[in-house]
DNA sequence: TGCGGAGTTGAGAGCGCTCTCCTCACCCAA
DNA sequence: TTGGGTGAGGAGAGCGCTCTCAACTCCGCA
């Protein structure tokens, strides 16, 4: 029976092209399966005549080595860590920090031997079954919204997780900056440089679009924590020199892009031409808001004072006065945490530093602008 | 013995947290394994109220769904395609070509609900394992040296593959440009401006590092068909202007940095500082072989011509005189090729078109290096 | 001659799943 | 009553591999 079968098998192999197996590999040689297993796995187990005889009859017979997926399943490990975006996979090789990130994070996976599977998560089809799809020894989760279905479906696998930016998401190992207290030192330095009329431009709040003016109420429900965190601390700060933050414009753009910015920072200085700073929660936003600035004839920083967030190569030529985010670190630090399998008791948390970056792009206000206070 | 296994199996899925499987649920509930799976893969299969009982029983038992590894070896298919790269792989993510072809590819990986999956090709190692133990259906492989190990493990593995920039690969799909053409186009401008003294800048030629000055016969048998195609297509080029190709400084870099275009363009101007024009065969190499230039007080074009390869944005904004390929077309077309199934006789070629970009980094050299001829 | 041990090789048991037949009711037309 | 059509669910057979453990071979040494 078992003749006959390896028998058909090897029929197949040589007439029909039917890839070799293993088995069949083993039934030509007349040697058992685990020696020729051995002989790719353990070459030590087997004595070197052998082992030749073995490769080179698997040549000869086109035997590709062992099926990695067989591989896999028996031996419990996929050799890869899948990532989870929360954008259109496409997206993440747009936006700098993302490319960063994925830098980063491939560097990780380069020196643990892993590979990094991509996970194709389009945030409009609700299709979960990529993740469930996933053949993966682990998952990083890159920046999604904390109700994301995605997400829920990463956490349901029963293999090791790491989030970033995602301090809400229980019993597990995060990566992170302190947003707020990021976001807080941008905010610092245009209350020192006086300015107290100013906008905001914000990233994607909740997985709904919702281009255009923020409700306070939909600020404290975003579903992105770095946007609400970085939100809630310009709100915490500017209203300690007692500006009402339910006075602040706020202007939320779904995709991100360097026009969004524009039109985001044109929707603000529409509704107020009186602000003397525009926040942007991202240098992409911020580099648009340069643009609209440009476009409407304002000098910055003398008309008007613009910040971004993240540090990236295209915003520090602009000059933009920005908050450096280590986003390669950041790939790394969450590839090496979840590659890392120290059989840890408690979740673990690593947050990385961040700077203020002074650029030329925020001065003080002009003087007709400028507050004067205690 | 069967109710035995299904009990102790269930028994560690209720303490020690050994997952569940299909079968432990399948026993649970009182009926059979491919009433589970049909819950999962074919709700038409069953009633709405078993499959209703099944799905609640799976979520009370921690059962996250079939195991996407047993799966994939059941079904033969992964669900993802495997990249290569000759770089590690970080390093794709810092040139922006790379990081425009990954983003076609995974365009198409999305469309078609496809992992993508970078397989980690140190290419300092010989390390092919990496190759044998991605579960993928299919391979892309990216600009990999013809000789490459890399190359050899993905060719042997029974799953359809695409190569780009490899015509020189047989019996495989391909996606690429006309590089000779492309280069030509170049060689064809500076000639008309009335270059004759010109230098080459070009990318690693072969897996071993040579930075420095690169002989004939080393081009002839360079092992990267892009830049093999591009040095013969520019000696042809040029040759048929009188040109002797012997006597053009040709320099080669094996990382690809924009500091090493500028260090490459330094040694062909202190080798012959009457070039009246430098090619380079990537962008990258060209920014910084303008950064050598100004750095030198040589000004652009009218001291020296320089030209590169790609279209990247970084170069229209220098204002680079240069070949744009469609790199996102590129990656697209190559993920597409590879998903179309369809049981093509013969390989495949997919050639994009290229447009030569007029910057402002060309013009006719200074009078006094002007060459007058026939 | 016998025996412990080192060095090799093999048998058997799954890893967790899906797929191809089957079986078994059940029901309606003839 | 009977024949067979229909829909729900099950049995069995692997997918290709690796791992544990046992067995076998050969050698030197007592």
């Amino acid at each position: 029976m078992v003749l006959n079968r390896y028998g058909h098998v090897m029929a197949r192999s040589m007439n029909t092209r039917r890839p070799a197996t293993l088995a069949s590999l083993a039934a030509e040689l007349g040697v058992s399966r685990t020696t020729v297993s051995n002989a790719y796995n353990r070459p030590d187990q087997l004595s070197p005549e052998l082992r030749r005889r073995v490769l080179e009859t698997a040549r000869r017979l086109g035997y590709p080595g062992p099926d990695p997926v067989a591989r896999s399943l028996r031996t419990r490990k996929a050799g890869a860590v899948g990532l989870l975006l929360t954008e259109n996979l496409s997206y993440a090789f747009r936006d700098p920090a993302a490319v960063g990130f994925l830098e980063g994070l491939s560097l990780a996976c380069e020196e643990a031997g892993q590979g990094l599977l991509l996970v194709p998560a389009n945030p409009e089809r609700e299709d979960v079954a990529a993740v469930h799809r996933a053949g993966v020894d682990g998952f990083v989760v890159y920046s999604v919204p904390d109700d994301d279905p995605h997400l829920a479906a990463v956490l349901e696998r029963p293999v090791p997780t790491v989030v970033c930016d995602q301090p809400d998401v229980d019993s597990v190992d995060r990566v992170g900056i302190d947003d707020r207290e990021a976001i807080a030192a941008v905010a610092r330095h245009l209350i020192e440089l006086g300015h107290r009329r100013i906008g905001v431009v914000c990233m994607r709040l909740a997985r709904d679009r919702n281009d255009g003016f923020v409700s306070v109420q939909r600020q404290r429900e975003a579903h992105f924590h770095v946007q609400r965190a970085r939100l809630a601390a310009l709100a915490d700060t500017f209203g300690e020199v007692g500006v009402q933050w339910a006075d602040v414009p706020v202007v939320e753009r779904f995709d991100h892009s360097i026009s969004c910015g524009a039109t985001a920072a044109g929707q603000l200085l529409d509704r107020d031409p009186d602000l003397t700073a525009i926040i942007c929660t991202s240098d992409i936003l911020g580099l648009g808001a340069l643009n609209e600035a440009r476009r409407r004839g304002l000098r910055v920083p003398q008309d008007l004072t613009v910040t971004g967030f993240d540090g990236i190569t295209e915003a520090e030529r602009a000059g933009l006065t920005t908050v450096r985010q280590p986003v390669l670190e950041k790939g790394r630090a969450a590839g090496r945490l979840l590659m890392d399998n120290a059989d840890h008791g408690r979740p673990r948390t690593v947050t990385l530093d961040t700077e203020l970056v002074i650029g030329t792009t925020a001065a003080a206000p002009k003087s007709s602008d400028q507050w004067y206070g205690p």
